[in-house]
RNA sequence: GGUACCAUAGCUCAGUUGGUAGAGCAAUGGACUGAAAAUCCAUGUGUCCCUGGUUCGAUUCCUGGUGGUACCA
């Protein structure tokens, strides 16, 4: 047992996290860095649905719009980021409050990742354009025959992952595997996981109001003015692709209003089956929280 | 009020020459260590409107209801 512990809540998109997040940082003093994956960038406030200003000055946020869309953070880069900014924090607090719906970015700042090496530069746009060219068979040969043991291990039909396996094996020469099989390192902070609990029925219909609500605030302005990064990887997500398929006329409004609606039920659910295995605890409140911490 | 048509999965519908049923969408379950709001895998959930009749057996045929739609009054 040390004195310094970062404090996760996870959760599925429009489960509360951000104010169950204020509150306990209010309470314990002391700040929030975000573990949002699409709220790292500038302009897309509304269709990532950061928090507010005046939630923001509520407590100090970091990694909230720090970056331009095009500036793309992995999640590797995100635990470099993170521990830096978790080791500076504690330097004036016991506690860290990292919160966020991006499981494998939380998880990478709680386990750490292996040590894999950096991609030589446009070894995956090759392994992309090989895909859309040769199909994934060509991918799924090439796995099985350079690192049979990630092959059997992961979903043959995913083409990220097997291009994952593969940029690492073209950039080194060495099996993925062999990354692998090096242990992470082990954090110096302790380490508690939490969600806000809710039930489905009840998120969904958050979630149903929360995207009226984003095109009310103005969500198709935003979607608009964003069009320079429109082939970014960032602007791939719930809320940006329904309404980039509006604009160029495949999509009435309406339509995506719905699909808008239904990816993000669809994305919720992911995040559940997620942050249950990872085994963050339910709670309905700060209070909650600070009771289990004994305070 | 009369006539016609319809009633099957959450929705839109197909189907069973009488042997308790299946598509699309929606939904559900899961995987996931540098694309993760991404990507991938799996799954049919049902008083076949109700009631009587015919039949070994009715969701299917017949009677009578109920509800809906259209047209006529």
């Amino acid at each position: 047992m040390n004195n310094k512990t970062v404090i996760f809540i996870g959760g599925p998109t429009a489960s509360g996290k951000t104010r169950i997040a204020i509150d306990l940082a209010k309470k314990l003093k002391c700040e929030i860095i975000s573990g949002d994956s699409r709220q790292f960038y500038k302009g897309m406030a509304i269709g990532t649905a950061q928090p507010s200003a005046e939630e923001l000055a509520e407590a100090p946020h970091h990694f909230i719009a720090f970056t331009e869309p095009n500036n793309e953070i992995n999640a590797g880069q995100y635990e470099q980021l993170a521990l830096e900014k978790c080791n500076e924090l504690f330097k004036t607090n016991d506690y860290v409050l990292c919160v966020g719906g991006s499981g494998l970015y939380l998880k990478a700042l709680y386990e750490g990742f292996h040590a894999f090496p950096d991609i030589k530069e446009g070894t995956r746009e090759k392994l992309i354009d090989e895909l859309d060219t040769l199909g994934i068979g060509h991918l799924q040969k090439e796995l099985q025959e350079k690192d049979p043991v990630r092959y059997e291990a992961l979903d043959k039909n995913n083409p990220q992952r097997l291009i994952r396996a593969l940029e690492v094996i073209r950039s080194t020469g060495k099996t993925y595997t062999s990354f692998v099989n090096i242990e992470p390192k082990q954090r110096d902070f302790d380490i508690l996981k939490f969600q806000p609990e809710m039930e489905r029925s009840i998120l969904y219909d958050r979630i149903n109001q929360r995207v009226d609500l984003m095109y009310d605030m103005g969500l198709l302005k935003e979607v608009e003015v964003l069009k320079p990064y429109w082939n970014n990887n960032s602007l791939k997500t719930v809320g940006y692709s329904e309404n980039i398929s509006f604009f160029k006329g495949v999509l009435s409004i309406e339509e995506a209003n719905e699909l808008l609606k239904k990816n993000t039920r669809n994305f919720a659910k992911r995040q559940l089956t997620w942050f249950k295995k990872e085994d963050f605890k339910t709670v309905q409140s700060a209070e909650d929280i600070t009771s289990k911490l004994c305070l």
